[in-house]
Order: C-alpha cells, then sequence, then structure tokens
DNA sequence: CTACCAATTGCAGACTTTAGCAATCGTTGA
DNA sequence: TCAACGATTGCTAAAGTCTGCAATTGGTAG
C-alpha cells in the first residue's frame, strides 16, 4: 500500500463533507438519476453540481453512463447508502445529547 | 430542526476528514485514551494533536475525563466505530476497482 | 451547416483550514 | 512559593476549497 489507510479514510470522509455531494449521494442511494433530475432536485448552477460530480467521481464513488446528450450517475458501492445512515444515527445521538445539555442549563 | 439534516451530515464527515483526526478515533475506537497516549501513537506536536481534539469535542464526538493534570478522551458514540468499519470496507471495495483498472490498462 | 441544449472545464477571487510557534492555565512535587 | 510538566489556546503565514462566470465539448434537431 503505497498511503497509509487512514490518510485514504480521511480523504474518503473529506469527499462527503459537503452538503450537495451529500445530497447527491443520498438521491444515488435511493435510485440512478440523470444531471438533469439532480438539478432540479437540488437546484444548484448546473457548473457547481459539475463540480462536486466530478469530485465523487474522482473518489471513486459514482459511476457515469451516457443516453444520448444525458448522463446518468449511480453509486459504485451500496455501501455508501450504509455509511449515510450510520451518520444519520449519529447524528440524532449527539444532537439529542446537545439538547440535552441546553435543557440542563435552561431548567434549574 | 434550524438546519437540514444534509448540511449536519455533511459537517460531521468534515469533521472526520483529517488523518490525525481519523487516528484518534480509531485509537478510541478500542478503548479510552489519555493525551500523552495518542501523542505517543500519533507523533505530531501537541499543540497539533490538542487542536484537532478541540475539533473533536465541538463536534461532540468525543468526552473527556480529568485524572489529575491527565485528560482521558473516549468516543460519546459507539457507532463511530462502525462508520469506520463501513469506511474501510468502502475503500477496499473503491481501491480494488482501481487496481483492476490499472492491470486492465497494463494488459494489452 | 447552424443553432441549440446538456454537461463539463478553466479560472479568479473570497473564504476556510492547517501547522507551528509562543504564551497560558492547572496540577504536582521540591 | 517556585519550577516543571501536561494540556490547551492565540496567532499568523501557507495551503487548500468553494462559488460564479465565461468558455468549451458533444450530441440532436432544424
Amino acid at each position: 500500500m503505497s498511503r497509509p489507510l487512514y490518510q485514504a479514510k480521511a480523504e474518503l470522509f473529506k469527499t462527503l463533507g459537503h452538503p450537495v455531494r451529500i445530497r447527491v449521494l443520498e438521491l444515488l442511494s435511493v435510485r440512478e438519476h440523470a444531471v438533469s433530475g439532480l438539478l432540479a432536485e437540488i437546484g444548484v448552477e448546473p457548473a457547481s453540481l459539475s463540480q462536486q460530480l466530478a469530485v465523487l467521481r474522482r473518489a471513486g464513488l459514482v459511476a457515469t453512463r451516457k443516453e444520448g446528450s444525458a448522463v446518468h450517475y449511480s453509486l459504485t458501492s451500496p455501501q455508501v447508502s450504509e455509511l449515510m445512515r450510520v451518520a444519520r444515527s449519529i447524528l440524532t445521538g449527539v444532537l439529542s445529547e446537545q439538547i440535552e445539555l441546553l435543557d440542563d442549563l435552561r431548567a434549574p
């Protein structure tokens, strides 16, 4: 292995650390989507979306399929959905703890 | 909820997107560690480690326990280990696909 | 061929993150 | 009280990331 695993992991997570990229991956978790579809759901500039899709492509997380002038994106690994699921469950835990803390401060 | 979930997720992943923070979380996945112990394992400047620990604290992923002049860190959620596990498994998938691609290029 | 649409690329400026150094805080032991 | 140690914070220069705009590619239709 050329690079230590923890560095590859950090890069993987860095790839996931952007709201548009998260939304894309969540949409692709459901099913394949064309760029035009992603664009309609997410509502950012086409150029911005392309940039973020390029990041996901470089990381090897998504694959493309051309159909006429449309490009369809899909996940390369179903485990990405699993990652999203675990992340959500961590968040609900962490956020509820933070809410408890706030409540404790509020209640004398 | 004040902020959409996908943004909170992106921030969670951003928090994980740093090699030192990954190493810390992997060490804490095994058991609680004192800062001095983390320092010995990871081998960065104390100030740098403190910075990264502060990031993890702010994100609510780790908790501290003081014992004399030493500070012990632990995970707030065991699911973080799960996240690391899934990430590793995605990486082995993605990396092996990239290696196959290289092989295909090499083989005529 | 020409015009058009979908998608991508290149680039400049604003913004964010990081590393390293010096300074600080809190605890322990002389 | 003072020095020493573990841990943290503040600060700044350097590196990296993001946004929006303009330009470009490739495919489709008139």
